[in-house]
RNA sequence: UCCUCAGUAGCUCAGUUGGUUAGAGCACCUGACUGUUAAUCAGGGGGUCGUAGGUUCAAGUCCUACCUGGGGAGCCA
C-alpha cells in the first residue's frame, strides 16, 4: 500500500536538464536515473547520472562515511537510483553543479558481471543486438530524442498552417497502390486455408471479407480527406515486404504524406522545401546538445578514416548550409543532359549508361548532388513510364508532374506529384497499367464530383533522420527496426 | 535477391607457410590512492575459435554448405 503522507514529503523530483542549468543553488533537491560511471577512492565516489531528459550526466558526489559499503556497492553502472541531496557549486573542473548526496535509494541493481554496456564506447552493430538497451547510451538518447522532436515540428509545421491530421487505414483491401510488396493480413488458418471450387484461397471467408494487407501508403485516402478538408496530412507507419536489404530501407517505416487542394507541382515543391528547412532549424534550434554530442562523435569515427574519406563539413555545418540556399531545381530531361556531358559519362564510369527514359540509377542520383550542385536537388517531370498512374499528365505526352527531392548522402527523401484530377485521363491510366477498375471506383469519384487541381508528396520519416542526426544506418534511427529476417523486439 | 568482406574472451581485435598449453587492450573482480572527469596504478578470473560436414598424423588457420552481421547494387521513403 503506498503511504501518500510520506510521499506527499518527498522531496520532488527534478529533471537533470533542468538542475544542470539551474541557478538556485544550495538547496536541497532530487534527482532520478540510471547510472552512467562510478569512480572514486576510499573517502569520496562520483557518480554520473543520466535520466534521458538531456545527453548530459550531473554528477554526485558521495562523502563514504555516510553510507554503508553494500549501498555503495549495489551503485555500479547500469543502476537506477534516487538520490537526495544539496545542489551545490562544484569543487571540480567538468561541471558548474553536482549533487551532494545525503540519501540514495537504489531501485534496481545491474550485475556489472552481466550488464552489457560498458563505459566506453561500443559499436552500433552491437547496439543493435540489445536494442532493448541501447536507449541507455549517448548516441541513441541523443537520436531518439532528436527524433522526437522531428516528430513534433512535423505536427507543429502542419498546424500552424492549417494543416489537419488524418489517420489513414493501416490495413488497407485495395492492392491498387502500387508502391511495393505487401504484407497479408488474415485470420485464415495457413495449415488448411478454405478453397474456393476452382481450388483458391477464398477470401470471401477471411476476416475482411476480402484479400487485405498493410498499408504501403496513406496517399489515396489522403486525396479523399484533401477534397473536402483542402489540407491534410498522414504520419504513421508504412509497411513494405520487399526483400530490402540496404541501410536506407525498412519493412516498418514511418512516412508523412501531405495532400492540398488546389497545389499545383510548383506549390507543391515549395511546401516540400520549406518544411524540410523549417525541420532542420528547429533541430538546430532545439536539440544543439544532442546534434553537438553526434557531431563530435561523427568527427571521432572518422579519425581513423583514410583523408578522401572524410567529410569536408561537420554534422551541423551540413544541416547549416541546406538553410543557405535555395535547392536547385531542374527537369528530369534537364538532369539527363547534365548527365550526359559529366566526366563520368565521358569517361564511361557509370556502371548504367545515362539515355532519356531510363530510372536514374543512385550513382546518376548521387553525382547530381554530390558531385555537380553539392545541394539538395529537386527533379521534375519524369517519363511517365516509369512513374505511378496517378500522376498529373503533362501536355507533352511523354511526362508526368513528379517530384522527387534529393539529398546528399541519403538520396530520395521525398517523392511527390501533382495528382491527375481529370477524370478520363486517370481512367485510361488506370486501364492502360492493368489495375483493376472495380478497385478504384471510390478513388476516380473524386474526380467525378468536384474534381480539383492537388498535389502531394512523401517523406520518408527515418531518412530525415538520418541526416539531421548524420546516423549512417537507418536501423539506427528507429527505436526496434524491422527488417528482413529480424523482427526482434 | 545479387556482388563483396567479416564472425576468435562481455566488448574491440591480433593469431605467420596448417604444428606444443589460443593472445592483447578495454570491461569485470580484488587491492592501493582525500575531488574524480571514458580517473590512475598493481594483481586475478574469464574461450564450444558462428554452425554442420569434409581434407589431414595434426585445423582458429584449408575446402563445401548454411546462419548472422557490415559495405555496395536493385526495389523505394
Amino acid at each position: 500500500m503506498i503511504n501518500y503522507n510520506t510521499r506527499l514529503m518527498e522531496q520532488r523530483r527534478s529533471f537533470i536538464k533542468d538542475l544542470l542549468v539551474s541557478t538556485e543553488i544550495d538547496r536541497e533537491v532530487n534527482a532520478k536515473g540510471w547510472v552512467r560511471t562510478k569512480r572514486g577512492n576510499k573517502q569520496v565516489a562520483f557518480v554520473a547520472l543520466n535520466d534521458g531528459s538531456t545527453i548530459h550526466n550531473i554528477q554526485l558526489v558521495i562523502d563514504l562515511t555516510n553510507f554503508t559499503e553494500n549501498q555503495i556497492k549495489e551503485i555500479t553502472t547500469g543502476a537506477s537510483l534516487s538520490v537526495n541531496g544539496m545542489l551545490v557549486k562544484s569543487m571540480g573542473q567538468g561541471q558548474s553543479v553536482e549533487i551532494q548526496a545525503k540519501e540514495i535509494q537504489v531501485y534496481g541493481t545491474a550485475d556489472p558481471e552481466t550488464y552489457p554496456l560498458q563505459k566506453k564506447g561500443h559499436t552500433l552493430e552491437f547496439l543493435r543486438e540489445i536494442a532493448h538497451l541501447r536507449f541507455r547510451t549517448n548516441t541513441f538518447g541523443a537520436v531518439f530524442r532528436i527524433r522526437h522532436a522531428m516528430a513534433f515540428a512535423i505536427h507543429k509545421y502542419f498546424n500552424d498552417r492549417n494543416f489537419y491530421y488524418l489517420h489513414t487505414p493501416i490495413v488497407t483491401g485495395s492492392d491498387a497502390e502500387g508502391a511495393g510488396e505487401m504484407f497479408r493480413v488474415s485470420t485464415l488458418d495457413i495449415e488448411n486455408p478454405p478453397k474456393t471450387e476452382d481450388g483458391k484461397i477464398d477470401f470471401t471467408q477471411d476476416f475482411f471479407g476480402k484479400e487485405s494487407n498493410l498499408t504501403v501508403s496513406g496517399q489515396l485516402e489522403a486525396e479523399l480527406g484533401a477534397t473536402a478538408l483542402s489540407n491534410v496530412y498522414t504520419f504513421g507507419p508504412t509497411f513494405r515486404a520487399e526483400n530490402s536489404n540496404t541501410p536506407r530501407h525498412l519493412a516498418e517505416f514511418w512516412m508523412i504524406e501531405p495532400e492540398m487542394a488546389f497545389y499545383d507541382i510548383h506549390d507543391n515543391m515549395d511546401l516540400a522545401e520549406d518544411m524540410l528547412k523549417y525541420l532542420i532549424r528547429y533541430s538546430l534550434e532545439n536539440c544543439i546538445d544532442d546534434l553537438k554530442f553526434l557531431e563530435n562523435r561523427l568527427i571521432e569515427e572518422e579519425k581513423n578514416k583514410p583523408q578522401n574519406e572524410k567529410s569536408e563539413m561537420t554534422l551541423i555545418e551540413k544541416l547549416n548550409l541546406i538553410l543557405k540556399d535555395d535547392f536547385v531545381r531542374l527537369t528530369y530531361t534537364e538532369a539527363i543532359e547534365v548527365l550526359k556531358n559529366s566526366t563520368p559519362s565521358k569517361k564511361g564510369k557509370f556502371q548504367f549508361p545515362v539515355e532519356w527514359g531510363i530510372d536514374l540509377q543512385s550513382e546518376h542520383e548521387r553525382y547530381l548532388v554530390e558531385k555537380h550542385f553539392k545541394k539538395p536537388v529537386i527533379l521534375v517531370d519524369y517519363p511517365k513510364d516509369i512513374k505511378a498512374f496517378y500522376m498529373k499528365q503533362n501536355d507533352d505526352g511523354k511526362t508526368v508532374r513528379a517530384m522527387d527531392i534529393l539529398f546528399p548522402g541519403i538520396g530520395e527523401i521525398i517523392g511527390g506529384s501533382q495528382r491527375e484530377e481529370i477524370y478520363d485521363k486517370l481512367a485510361a491510366r488506370i486501364s492502360e497499367m492493368g489495375i483493376p477498375e472495380k478497385d478504384m471506383w471510390w478513388y476516380l469519384e473524386t474526380r467525378k464530383y468536384g474534381t480539383v487541381p492537388h498535389s502531394g508528396f512523401g517523406l520518408g520519416f527515418e531518412r530525415l533522420i538520418l541526416f539531421v542526426t548524420g546516423m549512417a544506418n537507418i536501423r539506427d534511427v528507429i527505436p526496434f527496426p524491422r527488417t528482413p529476417k529480424n523482427a526482434e523486439f
